[in-house]
DNA sequence: CTGAAAGCGCTTACAG
DNA sequence: CTGAAAGCGCTTACAG
């Protein structure tokens, strides 16, 4: 298992670019760890040339190993699949790289051992902060982690008694905005859809301002609410939503998230009833929602600007050893008007 | 900037461990490097309950400086909001953690100048292999560090003169699978969407073997091709479409990626045009082509085999310093037939 | 402006 | 079975 170091790893060293110049490894330490300025030009000159015909490169696991810094944070994902996911790794990669860290994308695949897995090692690794898009339930590896004072912030959902920063939708805003929104349309009957709430913050809140809601305006609209879970799949679906279609006189199905729309944009199909007669509406924007006859309607988050956001609070945590409470920075959503909530069923008018 | 070290990066270290149970720094390394058994059960036990004490968890920066190998794999990836790069990361990302490795994944969002960034970056870090989705064009830095021995593999596109394996599809026998179900259902005319060719060897092929068929099948088929770069959009798509339309009896589009297909299904759609009269294939699954009325047929690539596979070539020229010839892997797809391929325009029969 | 020396957290001959 | 010592590639006081 132990081989000899692999030809590419025969990079030239800062002692050999020190040798090849003529001057001393602090020299060239400075020369390329920002302190350039206070090199004489000589010097200067003399060492860019020899690292130039050295092909050098800093080793930066050396580097942070002597001066504590990595440059390194790690981000971890709950579905490197979903899209929302990658929209706002996207974010934050951007953000990083603007501010010369890295990032280290450790999937977890909705499996609580993965993710310990992965924490041990991105710890390993050094990182200097950490952003979490956990899978359901939040392992207790990650209370600890943050009461290190490793900097971190949890996308989407809260963790009680962890210090750490949360950014995300505003839940109940969002919920508002759509339950006002098929009001609006004229839709009165409204199958909300969610995955399993298990641990996640973001779907207990919307659950909780949905039922709060449900009962507020309970003099206009009627409510029920599912609970899907993925692995069940469609043929656990198709039954409640032709139940509800049955009793229900002018209704609308609430989607959760981007997942529970597609399952409720194929149980429409495959019942083959007219989107838009049965409103729908979704929670979180998709690519192919344009593009369904007719377009379904979407509450679209900032998906980019969250990222961008998590990495800097990430960033504050570093620089200010921020001590402060966790903040919760909430945003809301966009209204995307499309087809799917544009008339309800005729018949029941 | 320089700061002192937060408070997160006192870990306990190798030597404290040690210290608190009364080994040598050796014997710690080597109760964590693998050599347990060579130790006392005596000494084990001491270490053991040190390290928990301290929760200690080796640095694998420092290791890696002593011990050459960093356990990283470094992804460039031209597009992380690609499903199909994402799902071959999801492939790579599998086969890593299996055999120990970490991935480093770096978005070039197609700049050659972040792709340029990156790579020295992953230099910088010592990674032990690279995966390369490239951008359009492959920037010279690639081509060089292959020439050092950096275990290299490329995604979906050859690199003239570059020591370093490529998997991905086998374009001629895609583009042939694509013509003969196009010809089996029936459709004549066949205009045949690309992105740019640039330097990507598999648009490139795709192109060519596409042409070649045109010629070789023309007392069968007629066909046009245009090349739609994303930028330019919908707009000049749309006028395309209506002139191949207004003079082909049994039309077709053949769409040579998926953002092709997303292209032409908006295409279709602005014009209202009924998919289906207007044949449509698009080579890449994805997620909606099941969900549009009538759905999409698609030639779906093995995406987690391929990224599979591409980890395993980095490990077989790892491990083995393969000098070999470069090797080309190459799958077939998977034809998936849906309505939209299933009957040509009556009008025209 | 420049450099010799100590040290970051680990591994690995080498010696016992 | 166990450990003292040298060294991986860097940075950083400290001294000049």
């Amino acid at each position: 298992m132990n081989l000899a170091p692999p030809a590419h790893s025969r990079r030239a060293t800062l002692k050999q670019v020190a040798q090849e110049a003529c001057a001393s490894k602090t020299s060239v330490s400075r020369y390329f760890g920002g302190a350039r300025e206070q090199l004489s030009l000589d010097l200067q000159k003399r060492i860019a040339r020899a690292a130039s015909r050295l092909n050098y490169r800093p080793n930066l696991m050396a580097r942070s190993l002597k001066g504590g810094r990595t440059g390194l944070i790690g981000m971890l994902v709950a579905d490197i699949r979903n899209p929302f996911s990658v929209a706002v790794m996207h974010g934050i990669e951007q953000a990083a790289r603007e501010q010369g860290f890295s990032l280290m994308i450790c999937n977890t695949d909705n499996d609580s051992r993965l993710e310990q897995a992965h924490i041990a090692q991105l710890i390993s690794y050094g990182i200097e902060g950490l952003v979490v898009n956990a899978s359901g339930r939040v392992s207790q590896e990650l209370a600890e982690l943050a009461s290190t004072g490793l900097p971190m912030v949890l996308l989407d959902r809260q963790l009680p008694g962890v210090e750490a920063d949360m950014v995300g939708l505003d839940n109940d805003a969002t919920i508002d905005m759509a339950i006002a929104h098929l009001i609006e349309t004229g839709y009165r009957d409204i199958l909300y859809l969610s995955e399993p709430v298990n641990h996640a913050s973001s779907r207990q809140e919307r659950l909780s301002r949905l039922t709060y809601q449900l009962t507020a305006q309970e003099s206009t609209i009627n409510g029920k609410t599912f609970m899907l879970s993925m692995s069940a799949g469609l043929t656990s679906l198709v039954p409640v939503v032709e139940q509800f279609i049955s009793t229900a006189s002018r209704p609308a199905i609430l989607c959760g998230n981007g997942n529970m729309t597609l399952m409720a944009a194929r149980c429409l199909k495959q019942l083959k009833l007219n989107t838009g007669s049965i409103g729908l509406l979704g929670i979180d924007e998709l690519e192919w929602c344009s593009l369904l006859t007719p377009g379904i309607t979407t509450l679209a988050q900032p998906t980019e600007e969250i990222g961008r956001r998590a990495f800097a609070c990430l960033l504050e945590r570093n620089r200010e050893a921020y001590v402060g409470q966790s903040r919760h920075i909430r945003y809301h959503p966009t209204l995307i008007k499309r087809g799917s909530t544009s008339c309800p069923d005729p018949h029941a008018i």
